[in-house]
DNA sequence: GTAACCGAACTTTTT
DNA sequence: GTTCGGTTAC
């Protein structure tokens, strides 16, 4: 018995944290508030398990929501145990269930080499079934269509379930196109994200050798943030725990091969109801009521003492969230004493909340601050623009998470394309990317041919472009078309022949044969510098999947892995720069200082939830999420005007804001007029209604010289009014044209 | 039959 | 401010 390492793994933690890591055998829901210690508990429950019940590392599992998640798990419990953690199974549900199809998806037909899509090729091969179903994409939205299949996979509905329960036109449109779309898929050889779990749940349904391998070798699992599970991810937990497929029938005991009970039922769930912002991705809180029914007398553990916050930012957060109905009354309380006010900012435009964002940067930074202690969070993607413009003008270096993603770069998709390509010839998706890329003269006339060949044939298109290649002449394709199809061919053939290459070895090939490189320099030359960096980012990832241990060639394991990265796996902690990320993807994050910014409606809450309540609890934990990931300073940023949508839109603060006790938000000098004192409520108590505004003469003229606070001198080129107030034209000598309202701009003659 | 050009529609959140 | 699809020009 290691005696002595008990109490040093039970250091520093309090009492609900050392209960839920020494618990036994059984089932266990562990409820944890935000920066309670949570991933504490976890890492140290698995060395606990392995140190004192001597439980082997390999009967581990842990599911957890990211590939960064995971790693961090396991390099905080290898700093824990020592060496022996490199054998503890952990990553995302989809990485695991990718995994285990490769091993024993034949157990229910499924090919090893199978390729994995993502949304954009998921979209492409709807489109290309709606076209063989002679359907309009416009009348029928390929990505509403796909939402319906998805929505219908992640309930757990088959295709045939789906049918049978038809009631709309849209419904039975749906089943109609389903079925097509999974025989493309199924001839690509190809399963999306969806498929990856639904079929780790038919295997273990359908395989006995499955399912007694894997609820055999699993005695402890293990699932993170699982508010945000979906009922396909719930039952593939549950099977594993209980050793059957079924969550919700009858709890039964399954007897191995071997006689012995199936189903260690030792399961152990964390999560945090507050935290749920997954709905749209049919993650289901019910599932926690799920767990209860499930595994009849599980245990809970609460942890609510918050080590991250202050305590001013813990009031924010409750303030939010409290108002959500039907929610556990549950409060965070921290020993951590004092703590400064949480800063509200209101500034006129997006552009001027950027600015304010990056000065208060620098000025955090000139006071010893790390820029990497910083991040800013909003709602949508698009939101980054304005805060990057203004710290590149600041020349303040940041890292953005998600946006337009690696992966997704076009340069990048059709490289990866091409190496699908050669890992799977029958992947219909990729082949169909890249068959005109570059121009061959392959057009869509030609690509049709090939199709309709094909389907004639009982073969996919792949062959189609060999017989082409071959000069079989039935196909109508003839000349350049027949050229461009060949050379195709004969390129794709000799990569595939290199294909044990090192990866960038095969990558050079490849720019090579299919002259790709010169593509983009003469297609777009503007852009091209920034492709080819792209791509020696992709050679970059490339390295490190040299001689990689394992029974799969390289180039399997990197298309495998890059199907499968989200943009948090690239979080990294070292660089010296501003973290700009979502709401949504800082979720499991924490920063000592955070910038919230756009709070305001339509904004947070987005407007699409405006009419729906469910929707709109689910924008408040979102809200929640954000404040909560600040340890030390928060900064709630609105904007009076935001250029959103092609257009100004002028949105009033967040009624989230409006929630937060006055107590702990300290307004900053804002540009608005009267909205400089007192809390945000009061802030808009005292603001005028519009329409109430006096009519404002212009005091400037067009060719007259003003001077602005922060753009410098300019020249006014036009004045005209804008409801109740003026608005200029002014060109400033370095920041270029601006829209000013007189109102706002405090503009003085220069 | 293909490539280039231009207008329209659209942007929530993502494994 | 983008990307996609349709139309026109070659």
């Amino acid at each position: 018995m290691a005696v002595e390492t008990l109490p040093e793994l039970l250091e520093g933690l309090n009492e609900p944290q050392r209960a839920a890591v020494t618990f036994g055998d059984g089932a266990l829901l562990i409820l944890a508030g935000p920066g309670s210690g949570k991933t504490r508990v976890i890492t140290h429950r698995v060395a606990y398990l392995v140190r004192e019940r001597r439980v082997a590392p390999w009967r581990l599992l842990a599911v957890t929501f990211t590939n960064k998640a995971a790693k961090e798990m396991r390099a905080r419990s290898a700093a824990l145990l020592g060496e022996d953690a490199g054998s503890l199974a952990m990553g995302t549900f989809h990485a695991l269930c990718a995994r285990w199809l490769r091993i024993d998806g034949h157990t229910i037909g499924l090919d090893r080499n199978f390729t994995i899509y993502d949304a954009d090729d998921q979209e492409r091969l709807m489109k290309r079934t709606l076209d063989d179903l002679r359907m309009d994409p416009k009348k029928h939205s390929p990505r509403a269509i796909l939402s319906q299949i998805s929505h219908a996979k992640n309930e757990m509905l088959s295709r045939e379930g789906y049918a049978a329960r038809i009631q709309t036109y849209d419904q039975e449109v749906v089943a109609r196109v389903w079925a097509r779309y999974e025989e493309l898929m199924r001839s690509s050889s190809a399963v999306d994200f969806d498929d990856l779990l639904l079929k780790t749940v038919q295997m273990f349904a359908q395989s006995e050798e499955a399912i007694e391998k894997y609820a055999g070798r699993y005695q402890y699992v293990l699932v993170d943030e699982f508010q945000d599970t979906n009922p396909v991810q719930y039952q593939i937990a549950h099977a594993l725990a209980a050793g059957f497929v079924g969550a919700g029938s009858e709890p039964e005991r399954r007897i191995d091969a071997a006689g012995r009970r199936l189903g260690y039922r030792n399961i152990a769930v964390v999560g945090d109801p507050d935290q749920s912002i997954y709905s749209w991705r049919a993650a289901d809180i019910r599932n926690i009521a799920n767990f209860e029914a499930d595994f009849p007398g599980r245990e809970v553990v609460l942890l609510e003492q918050n080590y991250r916050s202050t305590a001013p930012i813990l009031m924010a957060a409750e303030s939010v969230i409290d108002r959500n109905p039907y929610r556990t009354p549950r409060r965070l309380w921290t020993a951590r004493p004092g703590g400064d006010m949480i800063t509200g900012y209101e500034a006129y435009n997006d552009e001027e909340e950027g600015e304010f964002v990056a000065n208060e940067v620098r000025r955090l930074a000139n006071a010893g601050r790390k820029l990497s202690a910083i991040a800013v969070l909003y709602r949508t993607n698009a939101m980054s623009r304005p805060i990057e413009d203004a710290l590149v003008r600041h020349r303040i270096p940041y890292r953005l998470i998600g946006g337009v993603r690696f992966y997704q770069r076009r340069e990048v998709k059709d490289l990866i394309a091409y190496l699908r390509l050669i890992h799977n010839r029958l992947d219909e998706a990729s082949l169909l990317r890249v068959l005109n890329v570059p121009g061959r003269g392959v057009g869509k006339t030609t690509v049709a041919r090939l199709r309709e060949w094909a389907a004639s044939m009982q073969l996919g298109t792949w062959d189609a472009c060999e017989a082409v290649a071959g000069g079989r002449l039935d196909t109508g394709i003839t000349g350049r078309s027949a050229a461009g199809v060949r050379e195709f061919v004969i390129a794709i053939n000799a990569l595939r022949a290199k294909r044990e290459l090192p990866l960038t070895m095969l990558l050079d090939d490849l720019l090579m044969a299919t002259g790709y490189l010169r593509y983009l320099r003469e297609g777009e030359p503007d852009a091209a510098e920034d492709r080819v960096e792209s791509i020696d980012q992709l050679r970059a990832v490339m390295i490190q999947y040299s001689d990689i241990a394992g029974d799969v060639s390289d180039l399997a394991q990197f298309l495998n892995d890059v199907a499968l990265v989200a943009d948090v796996d690239e979080v990294e902690g070292g660089a010296n720069a501003v973290t700009l990320i979502t709401l949504h993807n800082a979720k499991g994050l924490e920063y000592p200082v955070v910038f919230m910014v756009g709070l305001e409606e339509g904004v947070l809450p987005h407007i699409r939830s405006f009419d729906d309540p469910k929707q709109m609890e689910e924008e408040r934990r979102l809200a929640y999420v954000g404040i909560t990931r600040a340890e030390d300073l928060l900064y709630l940023t609105r904007s009076y005007r935001r250029f959103m949508m092609g257009g100004t839109m002028a949105n009033p603060p967040s009624r989230f804001l409006l929630d937060i006790p006055k107590e702990v938000v300290r307004p900053w000098g804002s540009t608005t007029p009267g909205l400089r004192a007192g809390s945000y409520a009061e802030a808009v108590a005292i603001a005028p209604p519009q329409e109430d505004l006096p009519e404002i003469e212009a005091e400037y003229g067009p060719g007259q010289l003003v001077r602005h606070v922060k753009f410098g001198v300019g020249i006014v080129v036009s004045a005209r009014a804008n409801g109740g107030d003026v608005e200029y034209q002014v060109t400033f000598e370095a920041a270029g044209v601006k829209r000013l309202l007189q109102s706002y701009a405090r503009l003085a003659p220069a």
